[in-house]
DNA sequence: TTTATTTACGAAACCGTTTTCGGGAATCAG
DNA sequence: CTGATTCCCGAAAACGGTTTCGTAAATAAA
C-alpha cells in the first residue's frame, strides 16, 4: 500500500533519511529551504508516514479505545458522537469494542489493552461485572481509564456520571405529585452501582413522602427482551398492579408500552410512566413519554476530554476527575394528570 | 505499558528472539518441548505481544475502519452491532470514524487509509458525496473498499444494499391502496443513489397505478432539523396537503409527526405516514408507524463478512460482490384506513 | 561408511519511523 | 588568528516483532 515512505522521500531529495524526519516535524536543526524543499516533494507525492511504525517508536498510538456494553442504545450512540468529535479535533482514532453485557468480554479486550494498542480507554461496564482486577491492572500500571455513565465505585479513577440519584428522586417526587400510590421501579442489574443509584433516589423519595416501599416494587429486568415481556405482563396483570413506573434504562420503555398495551392499561391513566432515555423520538410515542434525559453527548465529550488532558500531561492525577452533569426530567403525557 | 517482551522471553528461557517467535507461531521448525516451555511462560508472564511491531512487519493490521455519516441513527448503529460480532470473531479491530454527512471529512478519513492503518473498510457515504476520486484513489491501490447502504454507483467494488426500488415501490402502492391520492416523498438527498432509489420506487408505483407524479410532491429535507421542520410545515399547512407521506430517512419521522401534530393534522385520518426506520420504538409511536425496515444488522454482517473473504484471499475479486437484502414492510396504524 | 536429508535452533536483516550522537562548516568572541 | 558556539546534517541505534538464511546435530538413505 503505502509506497511512498521516508527513504523513498530522502533518496528524491539527496538528503538522509533522519534529515527528511525531523524537516517533517518541523525540527529546529534543519534550514528552512530544506524544510520547504521536503514539504513540497512530501506534499506532490503524497507521503503519508506509517502509523504503526511512528507508534512503535514513540510508544503511543495515537488512538483511543471506546468499550461499551451495546451501540443501539441511543445514551450510547450519542456518548460516541461526542467523544468521536473530540478525538477528531485532537487527531486521535477511535476503536470500538462492544461487551454486549458480557463480562468475560470485558475482561479479554481490557487485557489486550496491555499491548500499548492505545493510549486510553473510555469505559462502561457490563451490568455483570462485579470483579474488578481487570480494570484495577490497567490503573495500577498508570494506563488511563476513564469510567463514563456506568462506573464503578472501587476503582479510584476519573469518573463521568450524571446524577443519577437525584434526577430519580425529582422523578419518582414527580410521580407521586401526579397521585400514584404504588410505584414500581424497573432495574436491570443488581450490581450496576448507577443502577443502585437510580434506584436508591427512588427510595428516598418514597420515604421522604411516607410511602412505605415494598420489595414487590422493586422489578429485576435482565438483557433478554422476551423474558421482560412476560416478567412485567405479570406484575401488571395484577389486581393490585402498579400506578407509577419508573424504568431505569431506555430498552425497557418499548417492552412496558407494549405490555400496557396488550393488557389495556390506559397510559398515563391506568398506570403513569417515566423512563431514562435518549430517545428522540419520546415525545412521538404513544402517548408521549416523559423521559429523564441524560447529557449522553456533553458526557462522552467530557470523557474525552479528561483523557486527552491525562494524555497530554503525564502528571494529570486522574483520581481527582469527577464530573456529574445532570440529567433533565422532561414531563409529557405519559405522566399527565388529567387526562 | 508492555514490559514482557519476546526479548524477556527469551532470556529467561535462554532461547534466542526468533526461536520464542516462532514457537508462539507454533511454527514446525521448533520441537514441541520448546514450544510448551514457551507457550507456559508466555502465560505466566501474561504475554501480549505488541500489535504495532508486528504490523509493521507484516504489513496488515488486522484492523478496519467502518466510515458512516453518524451513529445515532438507528440504521447505523445496529449495522455497527453486525460489524462488530463479525470483526471480534475473526480477531479484528474495529475503527469508527464519523463523516457527520461531510464530504471533505470523508476525504481526509479515507486519505488516511493508504498509510496502512486498515486492512480494509466497510463504508456508507456522505449526502453530499459526489465527487468519487478520493474512493476510487483507494479502490484503484487494491485497497478493499466495501459499500453498504450508502453506495456510489461509478465505483466498482463490493456492495451490499437492500432492495430501495422494490420496497419504495410496496410502500408507495401500499398508501394507494389506503386511498391515497396526493403523496409526497421525503428526500434527503438529491445525489445518493440509496435516496433516489427510493425515488424511483416510489415514481413507478405512481405511474403503474395512473397517479401523475408533480415535481411539487418531491420533498427535499436537508441534514438540518429546523429547516426540514418549517420545510414540512409548509407543506403540510397547504390546503391541498398531501393525503399521504413516505420519509425516506429515518430521521425525517419526529419532524413530520411534530409537524402533524403542531398544525393538527391527525395521521392517519388526514394523512397517512410510512417510513424508511429502524426504530424499535416505531410500533409505540402515537400513532404507531408503519415502516420499511432495512435489515441493519445483516446488511452490517454481510458487509464484515465480504471484506474478511477479501482479506483471506488476497484473489478474492470485490468487483462481483454484490448482495441485496430485501427491506421488510410493516403495516400499522399511521397507514390503517378505518380509523 | 559416506552422503543426503531432516530437525531445531540462532544470527541477522527487515518493516518505517524517531531520536541520540557526532561532526564538519560557518559564525562569533576574544 | 585561535577557540568556542551555532547551524545543519548524516550515521546509527532503537522500537518489538517476523522472516530469511545459515548451520550443527541427528537421522535416513545409499
Amino acid at each position: 500500500m503505502a509506497n511512498v515512505n521516508l527513504k523513498k522521500l530522502a533518496g528524491e531529495l539527496n538528503l538522509s533519511v533522519s534529515t527528511v524526519s525531523k524537516a517533517l516535524m518541523n525540527s529546529h536543526e534543519i534550514s528552512i529551504e530544506t524544510k520547504e524543499r521536503v514539504l513540497l516533494l512530501a506534499k506532490q507525492l503524497n507521503y503519508i508516514p506509517n502509523p504503526y511504525a511512528s507508534s512503535l517508536r514513540r510508544k503511543t498510538s495515537k488512538t483511543i479505545a471506546v468499550v461499551i456494553p451495546e451501540v443501539a442504545d441511543s445514551f450510547f450512540s450519542i456518548a460516541i458522537n461526542g467523544i468521536e468529535s473530540i478525538a477528531q479535533d485532537k487527531g486521535y482514532h477511535v476503536l470500538i469494542y462492544l461487551t454486549h453485557e458480557n463480562f468475560l468480554k470485558e475482561k479479554a479486550i481490557l487485557n489486550d489493552f496491555q499491548s500499548g494498542r492505545v493510549d486510553g480507554v473510555l469505559m462502561s461496564v457490563t451490568s455483570e461485572t462485579v470483579d474488578t482486577v481487570h480494570i484495577h491492572d490497567l490503573c495500577s500500571r498508570g494506563f488511563p481509564v476513564i469510567f463514563f455513565d456506568r462506573v464503578c465505585e472501587d476503582i479510584e479513577t476519573a469518573k463521568i456520571t450524571t446524577d443519577d440519584f437525584e434526577s430519580s428522586y425529582k422523578a419518582t417526587k414527580h410521580l407521586i405529585e401526579c397521585g400514584c400510590h404504588k410505584i414500581a421501579f424497573l432495574s436491570f442489574s443488581k450490581s450496576l452501582s448507577i443502577s443502585n443509584k437510580r434506584m436508591e433516589g427512588y427510595k428516598q423519595a418514597l420515604a421522604d413522602n411516607k410511602i412505605k416501599s415494598t420489595d414487590a416494587d422493586l422489578i429485576y429486568c435482565t438483557n433478554d427482551d422476551a423474558y421482560n415481556y412476560t416478567l412485567l405482563k405479570t406484575v401488571m396483570a395484577q389486581k393490585k398492579h402498579p400506578d407509577g413506573i419508573i424504568a431505569s434504562v431506555e430498552k425497557l420503555t418499548t417492552t412496558i408500552y407494549l405490555v400496557c398495551k396488550e393488557l389495556k392499561r390506559a397510559i398515563p391513566r391506568d398506570v403513569k410512566i417515566v423512563s431514562f432515555s435518549n430517545l428522540q423520538s419520546a415525545l412521538i410515542l404513544n402517548p408521549a413519554l416523559t423521559t429523564i434525559t441524560q447529557p449522553a453527548f456533553e458526557m462522552g465529550q467530557a470523557a474525552a476530554t479528561v483523557l486527552f488532558k491525562a494524555l497530554e500531561k503525564s502528571s494529570f492525577n486522574l483520581k481527582k476527575e469527577k464530573y456529574v452533569i445532570p440529567s433533565t426530567l422532561i414531563i409529557r403525557d405519559s405522566t399527565r394528570m388529567a387526562l
